[in-house]
DNA sequence: TTACTTTTGCTGACAGTGTTAACTTTTATA
DNA sequence: TATAAAAGTTAACACTGTCAGCAAAAGTAA
């Protein structure tokens, strides 16, 4: 009696179809070509059945978006621990954060340009919180071996994110010719950053 | 023969009623409801009559983003000569940088949501060339008193922007309901930047 | 004033979007 | 084999940006 087992199967291939579809199409012509009607074409089904997959487009989205922070927080707990003071380990930190933009943009993108995370969402979503985690944690460490053990961890966290943002946002997006200068731009600032918040 | 000039007058006026009526839409109901046949109800004229006007959408999108840097130019020029320190001249223009964000929302989100200023566009578009050079002006003069002379301008330059466009995306767009905390975070982000700049 | 020309503006269409109600076909169960 | 449930399709709705082709108004010249 394994029919129930096969059919939800099947429905699990066809969301992954789906998700697989959307994913070529994005890498292939950017988000603002991805369309409904287009997946639909894509995986050989008509319009209505993503819907049975994903609410929305939006969903099919943020589908990506939770994905990208998963990557993120992967690549970022990788490095976590690479150095052996806390200031290269932030610095660790940054460049991996920097690389994942880098290497993945697109994700990048959504992640971002849909509506930065915000404090509900970093409470919500696993994925997010992940990444917050590793930069708390990152903080509190740095924070605690330097000079001023009382600093506001939550307030040097999303300073630290923000700058990260920041750098990524200008320096990848605006200026994608020269990785170099960006990573030099990236360094300074960091550097600039850990001396202040460890005195 | 007054009539060109009468008949020129007429087209800016209705030019002038495109850019009223679009900003009235998005004020009261954001981007996203900004459409061509919305902005020609409510100016009460057909849709292609938007088009002798604008070559496209996107081109009224531009107008509010030039407008927008243009708003940003003089919020920050007017606070370039405020404080009588180079550390205090950057920290004003870092808090009009972030005012001119809170206070126009809606102008910085197409500023930055539809394109960061790259390069090309700092260099051709007059309005964001003014920004980048209060920027760049500001960051060379605390060089200067600091003590490191040979510091590279171009890149504490787009460093510092960076910086502030991290930190407003982030506290701004992110957490709208806690004004006071970004406030904050920018300053203190700000004062590390600068003490790391002088050193 | 009339005839002609240019400007101005509108209608209606094209090709696309997300989304969904209603219907058909396929599949599994009694 | 009849029936109930699941799966999938068609066709529509209400939008979007954009534009070709046509009607009307306005200006110019005879």
């Amino acid at each position: 009696m394994g029919i129930a087992e096969r059919k939800q199967r099947q429905q699990d291939e066809v969301r992954a179809a789906i998700l697989a579809q959307s994913w070529q199409i994005v890498e292939e012509s950017g988000w603002e070509a991805l369309s409904i009607r287009r997946i639909a074409d894509g995986i050989e089904y008509s319009t209505p059945v993503i819907y049975k997959h994903f609410e929305s487009k939006d969903a099919i989205l943020e589908a990506f978006s939770q994905e990208g922070y998963a990557l993120l927080a992967d690549q970022l707990s990788g490095s976590q621990h690479t150095g052996d003071t806390p200031e290269s380990r932030l610095m660790s930190i940054a460049q991996a954060y920097w690389e994942f933009a880098t290497r993945h943009p697109r994700h990048y993108q959504i992640m971002y340009g849909l509506g930065i995370p915000t404090c509900e969402m970093v409470r919500e979503i696993r994925e997010i919180k992940q990444v917050s985690d590793v930069l708390h944690t990152a903080i509190e460490e740095a924070i605690r071996a330097g000079k001023n053990p009382e600093t506001d961890t939550h307030l040097k966290a999303t300073t630290f994110w923000s700058i990260l943002h920041g750098l990524v946002a200008m320096s990848l997006i605006a200026v994608p010719g020269c990785p170099e200068k960006a990573r030099l731009t990236l360094e300074d600032a960091i550097n600039g950053f850990v001396k202040a918040l460890m005195n």
